[in-house]
DNA sequence: CCCTGAGTTGAGAATGATTATTATTTACTT
DNA sequence: AAGTAAATAATAATCATTCTCAACTCAGGG
């Protein structure tokens, strides 16, 4: 088990978590903007600890909300820029639903797909080994070599069929 | 084949179609607009014409610049109310991708999904029921009532693996 | 440790797609 | 034909995101 693996190991449940300061430290922290090319700074650090120890699945402003507490000078330009820089260099990944602000997280080691809620938003994770068998059998069938696929649901969550 | 039913067969290419007078008459599409308990007016039905007449996944913008062509004075805003309505009444398809503009289309009767080659950007459209079988279980599994879901795969074509 | 220049930042303006507002016009009902 | 509810054009508003740019900061060499 590497020591850099952590940062690609997003948590479920904010309760979950737990820093220890060996865990989400600064020097880790600190290579990984460098493996992206870019200057460490404080505010990049702020945004990746944020990301690293949050929720899943954040938009930009409620990540941009979370890291304006700790440094209330940080602009909101900042976490958008950043973000994309994450996308593209595939260390986060972009969930695009509707019309909806989009929601980013931290790039999972292993693939999965996502079941959105149309009202709220709210993004459920899940992993279908028999779906992903049969989208290879029909990529077989024409011919294709399947490298990657985008499966997304859409519906209505427990909460809002309440509503 | 019924009449009715070109509404919702949209064309592959341009050059497929070719409008004779009985096909895309007036009162086919006014009955179009009525089901949908729509006033009918002259707005709609250059809409209604252009969006048959012309290629698939249209943007607004697209439809706006192709239907203002015919009568100057149409608003933008006309175009954008009437594609929601649409939309809202599955009588079009709209389809994101990225943060781009969204793209509708008219609703195709037999759903398919998208097996895409990313080398040549060819698409094929397949139908699998076992995949929408599980997709409905996952979505039950989470209490999710589905309504609606993207597959896209994205491989080698077999003329392209040869290369 | 300081200098330098390239990269980064914050603030706010700009953009682009889409939606809301409103006064006016139009379609359908009686 | 007259009344009324809906639809329209124009334009303002909104919302997420990106751009601009002057001021600031990191990294690397002397």
């Amino acid at each position: 088990m590497e020591k850099t693996e952590f940062t690609f190991l997003p948590r479920q449940k904010d309760e979950d978590i737990v820093i220890h300061d060996d865990s989400f430290n600064e020097d880790e922290l600190k290579a990984l903007i460098r493996r992206m090319n870019l200057k460490v700074t404080s505010q990049r650090l702020l945004i990746l600890y944020a990301l690293c120890e949050g929720r899943r699945h954040v938009t930009a402003q409620e990540l941009y909300e979370k890291v304006v507490k700790k440094d209330s000078s940080i602009g909101f330009a900042t976490v958008y820029r950043f973000l994309r820089h994450m996308n593209e260099q595939k260390f986060v990944t972009e969930v695009r639903m509707g019309g909806l602000p989009a929601r980013y997280e931290l790039t999972p080691k292993s693939h999965h797909d996502h079941l959105t809620c149309s009202d709220c938003g709210q993004i459920v994770e899940f992993e279908n080994k028999q779906i992903e068998v049969l989208q290879e059998k029909v990529a077989k069938q024409f011919g294709f070599t399947l490298n990657h696929h985008v499966l997304e649901l859409y519906g209505i969550c427990p909460q809002c069929q309440v509503k």
